[in-house]
DNA sequence: GTCTATACCGTGATAGAC
DNA sequence: GTCTATCACGGTATAGAC
């Protein structure tokens, strides 16, 4: 059953059974796409079938219905990410050592697998953060799907902020993540407001624009809270 | 045509033609409700009739089709809202001077009328915020919208950041602004994801929580990257 | 002027035929 | 393993009751 695992950088999404097909990969990297553009209920097996280029029934004879197909596509890549970041994270440490890693180190190292991933040359991981934006965003998935997955990574995340801010409350802790969540989700969902809003000094696809000043932005919230 | 305007703290929404009536009124609220919820494409005209107890025909001879009446549901409460947060500001202003108000007062100007309308004793503004933060994340609706009826103010607010960060570049104050507004977004989605994550330390209805630690979070956030 | 009942037509999802 | 045929449900228009 296990592929073989190689995963370099931020690499291809593990595929098992039925993903492994080409038809299945079109299925899903359409899916992905336009369910990061439109949203769940956005669109139509339809759509999607046409994108991808295959039969409607096609899509439920991979994936079941349109729910497990939603659950398949999140599912993906959700494995990569935590590695990648977890990965980080402990360079980040060793780095440090023996002291602590710096609150800026912590959230960089949260941070930085999403910079390869949006300038990797597979576009899905582009898609698949506008995913991630969606899914946090959502008041129907976001819990369930973003608990699921990365709720166990948040932990190791806090806890090593926690060692950072150790005067810092758990409250403190978990609002002040929050808030870097949603800064971060609304940079992936890429709406193009930034663009009008600034008169073209700014750019929502500029990721790394928003990356450089998010670090500083967000460790020093974290210090200003959590002392 | 104008009816009488008299807007109390965050009162109720104005109201003019049609949606004057009692049942175009329950018909906005249950959108208001279910647009916020489970989105545009996510609720159908045949839910939101069943919810606000009237014939589905009712709502096309109110509020034409669906995208109108999203875009009305939307419109209803920006107006006050665009005035709640401008007089914020100007109160700040005049209790500054001769001197700029500072970067906190400014933060806390556009976070304060959330905070009286989260505590309104018309919940129909809690799911308005909701709402805003599935618009504001939008892929679709999110320049649009926001910007038609938020952009204006958002550049008075802008203004008055340049005056309390004279170093900053413009990409500098629109990227913290940014920031900002994704932090609020998704406190106001209200996912309960941060419930589960923090263990029951935080709520995600829990927004005077939010709010306490958002003003100096974002604050020093502004001031560490546009100095 | 308000509102209900109903009908239309396109589209979504899926079971079952091939 | 693939596609067709079906059926329920979507948004919308309209006739006419109150």
């Amino acid at each position: 059953m296990p592929q073989k695992r190689k995963v370099a950088k931020v690499g291809r999404p593990a595929k098992e059974n039925k993903e492994n097909s080409i038809r299945g990969d079109r299925i899903l990297n359409a899916a992905e796409e336009l369910f990061a553009l439109q949203g769940y209920d956005g669109i139509t097996l339809r759509t999607l079938a046409t994108k991808a280029g295959v039969d409607v029934a096609l899509i439920s004879y991979y994936f079941g219905n349109k729910s497990d197909l939603f659950d398949t596509v999140f599912k993906r890549r959700a494995k990569i990410l935590n590695e990648e970041r977890l990965n980080s994270l402990q360079k980040a440490q060793s780095e440090a050592a023996p002291n602590f890693a710096s609150v800026e180190k912590i959230i960089e190292a949260f941070l930085h697998p999403l910079k390869i991933a949006q300038e990797s040359s597979d576009s899905g991981w582009k898609n698949y953060c506008a995913l991630l934006a969606y899914v946090n965003n959502s008041a129907v998935w976001g819990n369930n799907l973003m608990g699921k997955h990365f709720n166990s990574l948040v932990d190791t995340f806090i806890d090593t902020l926690r060692d950072a801010l150790p005067n810092a409350s758990d409250a403190d802790l978990y609002w002040c993540f929050h808030y870097m969540s949603g800064a971060l989700s609304l940079t992936f969902a890429n709406t193009g407001r930034i663009d009008k809003m600034s008169k073209g000094e700014c750019q929502s696809d500029d990721f790394q624009s928003a990356y450089d000043r998010m670090i500083p932005f967000i460790a020093s919230g974290f210090r200003q809270v959590c002392t």
